[in-house]
DNA sequence: TTATAATGCTAATACGTATTACTAATTCCA
DNA sequence: TGGAATTAGTAATACGTATTAGCATTATAA
């Protein structure tokens, strides 16, 4: 029985139309009703009533091969330098599929390193086995964009890269993003506040650092060179930079502490409690994610929600226009929203 | 200069054999190295350089329809029903599409809901879009691999669904996983020891629970039905337990916690410590998943490693046996490793 | 020297679909 | 009533590849 199902061709239009008594060409009409022809009733019904006997369903290849055409589209997963889970590129990813497939279409994934990045795109595309793609982790100057610009190949991205390339791209407004933490930390009364966030080259990094300086620059505070410290996007770096900012001479320690991710500011919390601090009390940090760990986090986390399944939605968006109008569109700029938790809320906290 | 660029077709193997002055089949021949074909050292020669100078590469969905197969295997993301970060699976994920490509497959992403579930499955493979499937997050008696089975698709699952069921499927043996935690815990010293795992039906967690109880068992102790504790993975989960746990009356107390991932570890040390237990002293608290945060939890979480790289590496194999032999192979299943960090093990702290 | 085998290549075909060009029968309109 | 227009369908073809069958030409064996 295993060989004899497995062996079984699957049917095909031809064998649709024997059983209804017409051509292929009729029921390829029928099935993907094609403006222009016309077909009675009555065979339409005959041609759906053997399609349901056969069990027949279109041979994907085929119709790709014909129409010259494919139904998927590109997503390269960067090899993770660290274990830090990715909770927003998982549900960026999630809110991704889903549009697309409401569209027809599915992602494909596949692996890329920071060197040979370029090339698997450019490979992908041309053996037509991919329409496009959707890219994330963008950086400065990318080399990916360059290319994909370059080549003419249909993409959106998650993010932007440079503000010369015109390209279609969403992003959620990372400036805004610590621009609403600055207020909200200098309206509780901060002076000294430090960012611990990731190295230069990070173009996200660098719209939440500028985000910090004009906060900063609207309270009328000029920042300590000390106060910003970098590191990957890990909660060890985390803890080490708030290890350095504690450290700092009191006059010019900061009593708040933004960080660019949950994860960061994580590790920052946990160091902070090691030396002896209690983190909203003698404390402020902020985290950017809003990751549902925010809330039970102890105090619970003040954070960015990014609208994720907006980003999605809108980058599928953007992507099937280019797809079928072959016109490149603009970029989105999504606004953030500032959660307030404990961790930067004093007068929430109870006493002192 | 855009319009040229899109609108130039790509080039097919007649073009580079008309550049190479022989025929379609001599460039096929080429190219696949096809064994039993003759062709001179110079001819090849010659039609290289003619692939190099159009750019050749070869079509994907007219290879796919020729030879009747595909490079895609599917892979069905479950809804998350929270926003719980699931680093395990995206660690499963990355090293599954490695193995993959390795072998000239890519990575197919659908999304399933919990009803609908089975039924993509057979739709993606009769329409010939994939070869097959990777499953992850089995369930006991999980309709996906009934329907599988049933309808011979080559898939292999992380994760066992059923003792009756016989298919290919990789597991890390939970059952010894919380067997050496408890073995750590009863070595400690603890005699009452806490359970907060998944509802009932999650395969991972009955066996899980299984090695919980096969392990006080092995330490001559009885538990007491309400040391277990149950809910979704969630932080809020861990939370909520722990708090049920340390209402019990002080005999019947546990003090120390064993919990089936460290996302509901997490919760139960913020709760612990939000009712004035310092975890590590008053209270040992295990996870399991080894995450990466474990290590920057306060106190350092001890966890349980899981050799995720060798589940992808091992799936797959699995499934590529399928496709080229036809035959469905047995299950693997992979021995997990204690971390034991300051969460859990008295002796290493500091003073009392 | 001649039949046979190996070498180096090509022509023809099929995979399953979408689409264009066509035909026969019917309906419409003046 | 008769020609045009519409209706209901079909035949033929192309997409780009892999493969089978076959055909010269050269090398080998008897």
């Amino acid at each position: 029985m295993t060989e004899e199902t497995r062996k079984r061709r699957r049917p095909s239009m031809s064998d649709v139309a024997r059983l209804a008594g017409v051509s292929q060409t009729t029921v390829s009409f029928i099935l993907n009703d094609t403006p222009g022809s016309s077909i009675t009733q009555e065979t339409r019904a005959r041609v759906w009533q053997a399609v349901q006997e056969l069990g027949y369903r279109p041979n994907v290849s085929a119709r790709n091969l014909r129409t010259q055409s494919t139904n998927l589209i590109g997503y390269g997963f960067h090899v993770p330098l660290t274990n830090e889970p990715q909770p927003i590129l998982d549900r960026f990813l999630y809110s991704t599929i889903r549009s697309l497939e409401a569209a027809g279409y599915h992602l494909l994934t596949f692996m890329i390193d920071l060197q040979d990045g370029a090339a698997v795109y450019r490979e992908l595309y041309r053996r037509g086995q991919v329409a496009g793609f959707v890219l994330a982790n963008t950086n400065d100057n990318d080399p990916r964009i360059e290319q994909l610009i370059d080549e003419d190949i249909p993409f959106a991205a998650f993010g932007r890269a440079n503000d010369a390339w015109s390209f279609p791209w969403v992003d959620v407004d990372g400036v805004n993003g610590l621009e609403q933490v600055i207020q909200h930390l200098t309206a509780n009364g901060h002076t000294r506040i430090g960012l611990i966030t990731w190295p230069p080259g990070s173009r996200a990094g660098s719209h939440r650092e500028a985000g910090y300086r004009s906060g900063l620059a609207a309270a009328g505070i000029d920042p300590d060179p000390a106060w910003v410290v970098r590191g990957e996007n890990t909660v060890q770096t985390g803890a080490e930079g708030m290890r350095a900012l504690l450290a700092l001479p009191e006059d010019r320690r900061p009593a708040a502490i933004a960080c660019v991710s949950d994860t960061i500011a994580i590790g920052a919390m946990s160091s902070a409690a090691v030396e002896g601090y209690v983190v909203g009390r003698d404390l402020a940090v902020t985290g950017y994610d809003d990751s549902s760990l925010a809330t039970y986090l102890h105090p619970p986390l003040t954070s960015i929600r990014q609208p994720i399944g907006d980003v999605g939605r809108e980058i599928v968006r953007l992507l099937l226009h280019q797809l079928e109008r072959k016109d490149r569109g603009g970029g989105t700029l999504l606004k953030p929203r500032l959660v307030v938790r404990d961790s930067s809320d004093f007068r929430r906290l109870p006493g002192e």
